[in-house]
DNA sequence: GGCGATTGCTTGCGGGTGCAACTAACCATA
DNA sequence: TATGGTTAGTTGCACCCGCAAGCAATCGCC
């Protein structure tokens, strides 16, 4: 039966894909390290800025950077360390720590972000073509939209 | 210009699959822990049962778990423990450690194996339907051809 | 045959992460 | 107001991983 095991097309998309976002992430990750900054760190620096008056509170960008609460103590940790984040306390609630990025922050967000972009057409989106583009987001739409069907049940 | 940032859709896309990819790794982590074991370790019970005689030479394991050769000892190491793997010197090489599949591995490989297939089907196959999983398959092979282009020049 | 270069594996070390436990603060209800 | 439950964040601990160093064995070339 097709349901007990894969199929030889099935197995060669699902390696194919499994191998390919391990050689990728790492590729996204080398060009990133010239500029001294982890993905994680990226994508801190983005949710940042986007953020209203660039501030999160810990919990939100926890949740939003997919992090557990201790994961994302120690990733602010080094940011902070490097004066891209500030921890700043919350007036109204005084549990709250807030994550604030800082000019310096902004700035090394500013000088990154142009090459971290390329790096991602590079690898992923030059060579689908618009029509891959649109082919990936939908298909990981699906599978995402299956994945929250069943989890908070 | 599109170049120096990416495009509603673009950014859609790419957010979405990256923090699917995220969720989708942990969904299927959380489906094998009942049996005791991790993706990781699945893998090198699927590498080994297809191998000749049940066994691989460490380098070679390695490279297809795209793993450091410390990254293989250490989790060889546990595998050993746990009696799924065994250590075996090479006659030929004595440079060479075997990494040889049990008898109790290639079992709990079998016992295991329906159930992740299963999960594998569940958040992915079954969402995207014949068609996705080809374009899955296709969107990889692209985006892992222009990897591994680059990279060995 | 011999010696430098290479290969295969392990170990020390540091970085990143999650879970559980803990503290502090807030909230809801009597 | 008092108390139990909930929420926010940090810390201790353990695990996994890669890099660099080290060691053993093999290979290549003179």
């Amino acid at each position: 039966m097709a349901t007990d095991w894969l199929s030889e097309s099935e197995q060669h998309s699902w390696r194919n894909f499994i191998m390919t976002v391990h050689d990728l992430m790492a590729a996204l990750e080398a060009d990133l390290a010239p500029h001294g900054l982890t993905m994680g760190d990226y994508e801190v620096l983005v949710w940042l800025s986007e953020a209203e008056q660039n501030r999160m509170r810990m919990c939100d960008l926890a949740g939003a950077l997919q992090l557990s609460p201790s994961g994302l103590t120690r990733r602010l940790d080094g940011m902070v360390k490097n004066g891209w984040v500030e921890r700043a306390s919350c007036e109204s609630d005084r549990r709250v720590m807030w994550a604030h990025l800082t000019g310096s922050g902004l700035a090394k967000m500013k000088a990154v972000a142009p090459d971290h972009v390329a790096s991602v057409r590079r690898h992923v989106l030059d060579p689908l073509g618009p029509e891959g583009v649109a082919q990936l987001g939908e298909i990981f739409g699906n599978i995402g939209a299956r994945l929250h069907d069943a989890q908070p049940a």
